[in-house]
DNA sequence: AATGAATGAGCGTTCATTCAT
DNA sequence: GATGAATGAACGCTCATTCAT
């Protein structure tokens, strides 16, 4: 056997261990999405993804572990598509700049729907981990708006009044809950104008609802 | 045995159970709220309240019903503290009946810390009964909200532009994500200043955060 | 109810609970001599209790610590038929006394076959407790031999020429082996002659096998 | 290919397999004597073996036969070193005899310590088929040393007063216990004195420890 | 022959609920 | 009504063995 065909192999093998794996990710997610996480029985994930009770166990180190992966995925692509909100004075107009932000954190829930479900109803006081990690993909979005304000009101973009530690608490609940409303609530993810709620989302707590 | 004396029997009888039952509602709400739904084992419950294990059963149903029974006292409460928000031309300016009422909520919810904790947490996905009883309150404030806000823009209160629906969504997930951070993160009761922290939120949904 | 009355019912439910208890530490002793450590599930002991499952975990942390118990008993046993073995110059022939410890010893084997069994077959490496007991146990009657032995040298009732550690190791072993072979050899506790079987050991190991 | 051709490739093949299969072998040594038995895992056996899952089933049909191989292995060379122990009225003095005997079972002991811990402490209970090959071991060495005390009767080197089954069974439980204590005991093989404690032995079995 | 991913029977333990006293 | 011992279904996880490649 050459080194070539060995590589060729291992590198096959590794390729079938990672789409197999992936498979049964995405089965728990289906069932932990449907059922919850206490609802689900690790013979819930093996069943839907057709494979041995063993088997799981192989590619994941417990029921708790495989939820925290799925977590910890979503943190990841949110936090990707939050990074972009920005308050630099770029040329864009700085109101479709933060409707494009808001857009796109939407489109990531949108397009997440199962693990949206989860994050938002499920993923508190299961794991010490777990509730760990969440608080601080909180405490980080809450402290990037605190600053994001603070640069706004030096730049004269956000109203001095504005307490900047409430007003992010709010951004932060107003976004979240039009997640769980919007998103959730609409059964397939077409329904779902992601660039109508984005605008409206920022209309409502940018200029406020008094006139 | 006279009619007399037995109802005095029956009567005080009846105030003992009450009393007893009130008891392990409070000691139930105790751990429920220290521990999550979860890792409350009924051994817990009935430690706390000093009873033995059938005695449990004896008032509460099951571990799930005494759960629910609490969630349904705090959702009472907080309609109560709700209906008082009102957008009738009475003679208070209208942005301080606004601070007054979303006050009534933040200290409703301060004065229940432990359910609030429940509520906000842990809440979904126990129990469809509980899940059905939750998106039911929610839905009802949505539609308050709702009517509130198009109250408003017929008096001329509220800016025609908003988006009614997504408004509402957005001053609810405001005032629940504040309750999460303010009233949950602070240790102490007396640590929260209610009277400020409405005020801020009215400023930041009431007027926006851009200038 | 008077606390008289109270006091005659715990006594009996704690009279209960104590024969419950014993009972099941009986039926596991049965399960565990006829199978080993390993083959015995707790399966075996519930059914040979004729107990529930849960009920089992009443009474016992589990399948090891019931096991540790059994065996801590018969230590405790034993160290109590050894405690006698004196080298004191009483006035009953030095000889004779040797004989009535070691048929004390071997009585006390024969009497908890099944324990014995277990300790001198299944004990070791099954639980890192039980290993740390039987060895002090076994260190302890080794220190106690050699002090013996010392003793009975300063008496000029040992020969002066003797390894005392290495004489106490042979004593040990040969006592235990006897053990292993005649006591659990012998199908019913009657067919083994204690008194023989001392005497026979005692001219062994202290007048030697050659002339 | 000519037969010869082949019959050099074959040879190859086999020499390769059996080194390959004591290779195994060995390790599987190591793991169960560090570890014990029912700690080992066919996973510490093949990581150990740096070999794969699969392999270790063509080699050895399961855990358990391999264990049983090693112990039939120990014992096959345990019958070698006693088997030289004889009674004959040879030139070398009796004693003499029996110290060098007793001090190469030691030797044997001391040279396969892994092997030793195995089999005096983890060997029962854990298969039928091994303890049947250990009591057979066992009663074999039993029935020998019975026969050698009863030649030595008629020899008159042995006392007439020996019980022989009594004295068999202490003289085996002397040296195992001895084994256990003092080969196991210590750390390395070169702390300990065979010559040494085989004599003590002798003296302590053979002379009695009573003056 | 070698591999290692897949298998699945089997186990110890938990805990909400029941029920005899 | 009060008690708490008893129940047993249910679960997550292990690991010796198999078998397709």
């Amino acid at each position: 056997m050459t080194l070539a065909q060995q590589d060729g192999r291992t590198r096959r093998a590794n390729a079938i261990r990672e789409q197999r794996r992936a498979y049964i990710l995405e089965s728990a997610l289906q069932v932990f999405g449907e059922r919850g996480y206490h609802q689900t029985r690790v013979a819930d994930i093996i069943a839907a993804a057709g494979i041995a009770r063993g088997t799981f166990y192989i590619y994941f180190e417990s029921k708790n572990a495989i939820f925290l992966e799925l977590l910890t995925g979503l943190i990841k692509d949110l936090r990707a598509s939050v990074v972009g909100v920005s308050m630099s004075a770029g040329s864009a107009p700085f109101k479709e700049q933060l409707v494009a932000s808001i857009r796109r954190v939407l489109q990531t829930f949108s397009e997440r729907r199962a693990l949206t479900a989860i994050l938002l109803r499920q993923a508190v006081g299961l794991d010490e981990e777990v509730d760990r990690r969440m608080e601080e993909f909180y405490d980080n979005l809450h402290r990037f708006l605190v600053l994001s304000l603070a640069n706004g009101q030096r730049l004269g973009l956000v109203r001095d009044e504005v307490d900047q530690g409430i007003a992010a608490t709010c951004i932060l609940g107003a976004v979240q809950k039009v997640v769980e409303r919007e998103v959730l609530g609409s059964e397939v993810a077409s329904d779902f104008d992601a660039e109508r709620v984005a605008r409206a989302i920022i209309d409502a707590t940018g200029s406020g609802v008094l006139s």
